[in-house]
DNA sequence: CGTAAATATTTTAAGTCTGAAATATTTTTT
DNA sequence: AAAAAATATTTCAGACTTAAAATATTTACG
C-alpha cells in the first residue's frame, strides 16, 4: 500500500506538502499552453477565411471525414472532434447543403447517421490540408527539430495526466452518487 | 520492421527535416497542443459550471480585471484574453448584469469604457480562482516538476515562433497591398 | 476654427457551441 | 411479445464568437 503510493510521486497529497498551497507553476503553464493554442487557431482561422472563404469547424470535420473510406458516425466525429453531438448536427447541416459531405442513416440500425465526404467535398479538402499543413510548418518553423520531437513527447505525458485526472474525478463522482444507496 | 523500412523509397526513412515538403511532425505537435488544450478548456468548463454556475468566458473575463487596481478597457481586456471587441461587450453585459463588473466611461476620453470588478466581483472571483488553481494542478499532477518547467521553456519558444511567423505575414500582406502605389 | 483621420466601442448578422430535453430506434428484460 | 432500458441523433434555448459596419469621440492638420 505504501509502495503504491510512494511510485506516484506527485499526487496531490504529496504536492500539497512539499508547497502547501502553491500552484502557480501549472498555473502559468496552462495559460501559456492556451496562448499558443490560441494564437494558432485564430491564425489558420484567418487563413481558411481568406483563402478558402470556410472556416475551421468545417474544416475539422472535413478532416475527420477524410481519414475513412467508410465513413464515420455523428456519434464518432463528436467524440474525435471533442464537441457535442448537437455541434456537429450544425455543422454537417451546412457541409451537406454544400455538397461537401453526404450523410445517410446506416442500413442496419436506422438510429445512426453515415457521413462521408463528396468526391467534391474529398477534392476540397484535399487543396486545403496541403496549404494547412503548409502553415503549421510555418507558424512552428522557429523551433529546431529536437525541440519539436521533445515537445511532442512533453504533450503525450501532459495528455496523459489530463485523461487520468478526468476519469479520477468522474470515478470520485460516482461514488459519491452511490452513497447513499446500499 | 527493418525489411518493411527499408523498402521505402530513401527519402522517405530520412528525417522530416531532411524531407522537403513534408510536415507532417509539425501538424502532429499541432494536433496534440489542440487536444491539450481541450481537454483542459472543457474539463474547467465543466467544473466552473457545476461548482459555481458560472461560465469559462466570464471567469477568463473577471480574471483579467482581477489584476488591476484601476481597471481596464474594453480594448485591453479583448488584447489580453485574444478575443474581438464585441465579444467583451458581450460577456461585460451579463457580468454587469449579475453586479459582478462596473462600466463606465473614463472622464478624461469618453469612447473609453473602464471595466473594474465590484467588490461582490472581486469576492466572487477569489473563490474561484483558489478553486481554479486546484484544479489545474490537479491537472498537471502526472507531470513531474522539471517536467514542467521544461514544457514552460519550450511553450514560450513556441510562442515566440509563433508571434514571428504572423507578424511576417502580416509585414508580407502589407507590401503586397503597397505594391501599385507608388 | 473646422474638417479629416484616427481611435474606442457597440451593433449586427451569421455561425459555433453547449447541455438538456425530445425523438427515433434497437436491445434487453420480464 | 410487451415493456423497459439503452443508444444515437436532433432539436431547443441560450451563451459565445467573429468580422464588418455603424456610432461616438478625440486628435491632427490645413
Amino acid at each position: 500500500m505504501d509502495s503504491a503510493v510512494s511510485a506516484l510521486p506527485l499526487d496531490r497529497e504529496t504536492k500539497a506538502s512539499e508547497r502547501p498551497g502553491d500552484h502557480k507553476d501549472e498555473l502559468r503553464l496552462w495559460l501559456r499552453l492556451l496562448t499558443c493554442s490560441t494564437l494558432i487557431e485564430t491564425e489558420i482561422r484567418n487563413r481558411l477565411r481568406e483563402e478558402f472563404r470556410t472556416t475551421l469547424p468545417r474544416f475539422d470535420l472535413m478532416a475527420q471525414l477524410e481519414k475513412t473510406v467508410v465513413g464515420m458516425t455523428v456519434g464518432e466525429v463528436s467524440q474525435r472532434l471533442m464537441v457535442s453531438n448537437g455541434n456537429v448536427t450544425a455543422v454537417v447541416t451546412g457541409l451537406v447543403a454544400d455538397g461537401l459531405v453526404d450523410k445517410r442513416s446506416a442500413p442496419q440500425d436506422r438510429r445512426v447517421q453515415i457521413l462521408t465526404l463528396t468526391p467534391q467535398g474529398r477534392k476540397a479538402f484535399k487543396a486545403m490540408a496541403e496549404r494547412h499543413e503548409e502553415w503549421i510548418a510555418e507558424l512552428f518553423a522557429g523551433l529546431a527539430q529536437p525541440d519539436v520531437a521533445q515537445l511532442f513527447r512533453l504533450l503525450g505525458d501532459t495528455k496523459t495526466s489530463l485523461h487520468r485526472a478526468i476519469a479520477d474525478r468522474v470515478k470520485d463522482a460516482a461514488s459519491e452518487a452511490l452513497k447513499g444507496d446500499a
